[in-house]
DNA sequence: CATCTGACGACCG
DNA sequence: GCGGTCGCCAGAT
């Protein structure tokens, strides 16, 4: 499965702006909705300056696990998001992306059903 | 091939 | 708001 297209996607996020998992999937169609977001961000490659750390849950909520959820809630402050009992507030941080199609390539998948 | 396991979210009580 | 169930589906075992 390729990811590329969401990872693209992740990296429109601006700083100090969040996105949830629900979000990302129905913006990029992805098969599986939010869960097959949440499986591209576990497989996020590192060193290529992904900002993971802006995609949470559908309340704000940090769902990773430690120790990233840690480093996602310091990441995040770090850029101004304000974090409240592991959860983000998304009426000042949600980003919403802008309607111009981000769906230059499509996801790969692989077929389910022929 | 059979099962299990999630960086999810909608639903329900 | 919270916890449990269920559908979802790629990878891991």
């Amino acid at each position: 499965m390729s990811w590329d297209p969401v990872y693209r996607f992740v990296q429109r996020i601006p700083r100090g702006s969040v996105l949830t998992y629900g979000a990302l999937a129905r913006a990029l169609r992805l098969p599986g909705g939010a869960r097959s977001a949440g499986r591209a961000m576990a497989a996020t490659p590192s060193g290529k300056g992904i900002p993971w750390h802006r995609v949470v849950g559908e309340r704000g909520k940090i769902l990773i696990r430690e120790p990233y959820a840690s480093l996602q809630k310091k990441l995040l402050e770090s850029e101004g998001v304000k974090i409240v009992e592991s959860r983000v507030d998304l009426r000042r941080h949600l980003w919403k992306p802008s309607r111009k199609a981000p769906l230059k390539h499509k996801v790969t998948r692989k077929r389910t059903r022929k």
